[in-house]
DNA sequence: CGTCGTTTTGATCGCAGTCAAACGTCGTGG
DNA sequence: CCACGACGTTTGACTGCGATCAAAACGACG
């Protein structure tokens, strides 16, 4: 099985055998995270940096009045705390939304894997700058858009995101977070969120339930909350929405030999 | 003078004589931006890394029905497009709120100079990823605080970064922007902004007329709308608020000599 | 003095929040 | 096997914050 950070990694650009075995050598101790527990806590400095292998996980603030912001969502092959390398002290906390699987990286590997291959400098520093550009994107979402388009919006970039890592199985996902998580990512009420997907589903352009989300056309759904993948800043090949009648790369394997 | 920008790498860690003479020669071609026009237009792949010198900027995207959201401003000592090094297109755009003196720098002197100067390195991405907390920190804004909170959030930071780079003399600062361009960044309406400030002078917290911004009692205005500056990751000394009755050095000026 | 951009005010609307309760589905323990 | 409780989803009734639309006031400037 290919790691899906690797995967990640090779969406930009392909690495060389060496090269993959360097990032597969950075995991090396494997811990399990139970749901609703803390992978890391919001002032805290932590040792190692951390590498999402399997489930789901969210970076999330917490307000003085109880309230909570999900400001992330973190998927297999995401790096939770890249920067930590760089800035002392969390500034938010990160939390496992399912059973999680995570990579625990001591620094100091980071540290010789970036000197030693210019590419995964350039990849991991690429990585943190889309996660950047997504913050962006979700600003507008947040600020600009209703609650439909918001929703909508956030289903698509989570549908292509877990394409992009091989956790999609055509217009099927994976889709193991409460109403009550969407609400917190989005700033609205589960209430709120709740009547949003009902209009979704509706409208005929999702299928929600028990945990997982059926898309059943792509294309209209984008359409429909106005979202353009170029925020992610993927190649171009595998950015579309399949078109009609045409083959796209999109679902072509990244590894067919893998 | 001081560049600006130096000031803020400095706020971080001193530097000595030699980088700061490295940073300052990175400023060479210099251009003047007329107010509302584009510095970087969204979807170009600029040839120059550009540097805010003086006056304002922000960064914004525009949405398929015209509206616009502010997802940052740009102040004196601020990089606009220091990602461009790695990713290849912007995916929004840059305008001048203010005229402007931006520095257009070629990609390779940011190169030779992270090359050179390991702590310089650092210094700039420690930017980058303060921004990205910043960006968090909007986030948290827009999706669970009200109005009031929001705006006097925002005028906290933005008192508080000016600070940073000198250009704000104790709890006074130019805020060369109109209320629509804050309903722009906070993702409200200009309506409401003008109601809001209204309110936060009525509270007497802010005293606002004449792109001029007067903060009587930064505690309380902070303390007002939740503002915790841990989020920009400062050296500890600079971050408080000023202690009653206890010299603080926040306003004891970073180069003495300068 | 007229124009343009910006701020301010008023009246009304509606999207989303709030509060509260019912419902379905599990897993646990009696 | 059923009762129970925990958790998540769904529904209903009501409220209110902030949006919308429109116009007036203000101020800088040519």
């Amino acid at each position: 099985m290919v790691h899906p950070v690797i995967r990640k990694l090779e969406v930009i650009e392909p690495l060389t055998d060496t090269e993959r075995r360097r990032v597969a050598r950075l995991v090396r101790d494997i811990r399990d995270v139970a749901r609703k527990t803390d992978i890391i806590a919001d002032g805290e400095s932590p040792e190692f940096v951390h590498l999402i292998l399997e489930g789901w996980a969210a970076r999330y603030k917490i307000l003085r009045d109880g309230s909570r912001r999900i400001t992330a969502f973190l998927l297999p092959g995401d790096f939770c705390d890249l920067h930590i390398t760089i800035l002392d002290k969390m500034d938010h906390g990160i939390v496992a939304l399912t059973d999680c699987r995570v990579a625990y990286i001591e620094q100091g590997a980071i540290d010789e894997l970036t000197r030693s291959t210019p590419v995964l400098t350039r990849g991991l520093w690429r990585a943190t700058l889309v996660d950047e550009a997504v913050l962006r994107q979700w600003l507008v979402n947040g600020g600009r858009r209703n609650a439909f388009q918001a929703v909508g919006h956030l289903l698509c970039e989570l549908h292509l995101r877990m394409k992009l890592v091989g956790l999609a199985e055509g217009d099927m996902l994976d889709l193991p977070i409460t109403q009550e998580e969407l609400a917190d990512a989005t700033g609205m009420t589960p209430v709120h969120i709740n009547r949003t997907l009902q209009r979704l589903r509706g409208d005929g352009l999702i299928e929600l339930g028990s945990g997982t989300l059926h898309v059943p056309d792509v294309r209209a759904l984008r359409r429909s909350c106005d979202f353009d993948s170029a925020y992610l800043h993927l190649r171009a090949s595998v950015a579309e929405a399949p078109k009609d009648g045409l083959a796209s790369d999109e679902n072509r394997p990244l590894f067919p030999a893998a």
